[in-house]
DNA sequence: GCCTCGATGCAACATTGTTGCAGGATCATC
DNA sequence: GATGATCCTGCAACAATGTTGCATCGAGGC
């Protein structure tokens, strides 16, 4: 899983399946000036090496009823790599947590969370945060706008 | 664009396919019940009306050499709506910055960025943060650990 | 009860993905 | 500088998957 260097047809392939994986491996080929058996192949390489860790669809949260997005700042009492390690596995366990980094700074977790009604949240905060003895304080920022989301990152 | 209800059958599908978009549409129909053919009408109409946004694949950013996230919250001097989205614009442009949410409390953007090195980071606060006027102050969180990311969101 | 509308399953068909094989480039060794 | 090993390539046959037409079924309105 160590080196494995990416040269540039990978990475104009990693380029297009990042933006849409259903581009069939011909169209690929073409554009980076490969075979099809050549893009396969790579893609193949590059899934199983975890560059590509998954392929996945991106869904609309408002049309599946999750029109609100938090994020959420948490800091702990204590930095105990027990209790540490509990608050991470409950956060990451939530499913409305859909993302949670562990930052340094003045806070120590930063969550991206949807939520359906602002009553789901308040539920949320009471089973995630002040039941877990280990979380001092948090505070929350109601998104107004996502500007932009994803998971997309440079390739080059 | 408006109501198109999705029924149980259409949230499965969604499910399997926010999971892993490359299970085969015969795997699928098995999986809830349905023909592939009733499959494929349903995720073809998932599509079209927005509920599925993109079909993308997940890259591990530490293989493509951008080893650092950070988590960047900015505040601005003016609320103007111009001034604003000109900041907006600009944040949403710059390829380091993969998420950018417009958000209320203590903070006006939350931004999670990649990068490779700390001087690109340095780089990327001169030309991004320093050199617009409307940028009053910005706080960084280095993220230490990427404890779930993704674009996940609960379908039932 | 009849009609329309929308969705389904089946089956033929089109497209896409996969693999074996032979050949070409690169690099270390002699 | 030749030699062989290794890796990657393209081509072509093949397998798997996606797509569409058609007949049928069920729900709701008249």
């Amino acid at each position: 899983m160590a080196d494995s260097t990416l040269d540039r047809f990978d990475r104009a392939i990693l380029a297009i399946l990042q933006e849409d994986n259903t581009t069939p491996q011909r169209r690929i080929g073409e554009l980076v000036h490969l075979s099809t058996a050549a893009v396969q192949r790579r893609i193949r390489r590059l899934e199983q090496t975890g560059v590509i860790q998954a392929n996945t669809a991106q869904l609309d949260p408002a049309r599946l009823g999750r029109a609100i997005t938090l994020i959420v700042e948490i800091s702990v009492e204590s930095e105990r790599l027990d209790l540490l390690d509990a608050t991470r596995a409950r956060l990451a366990a939530a499913p409305e947590v859909q993302q949670c980094y562990y930052v340094t700074g003045a806070s120590d977790f930063v969550l991206i969370v949807t939520v359906t009604t602002m009553a789901e949240y308040q539920a949320l905060t009471r089973r995630l945060f002040f039941a877990d003895g280990n979380v001092k304080s948090f505070r929350t920022h109601v998104v107004m706008d996502r500007i932009k989301t994803g998971t997309r990152i440079p390739v080059d």
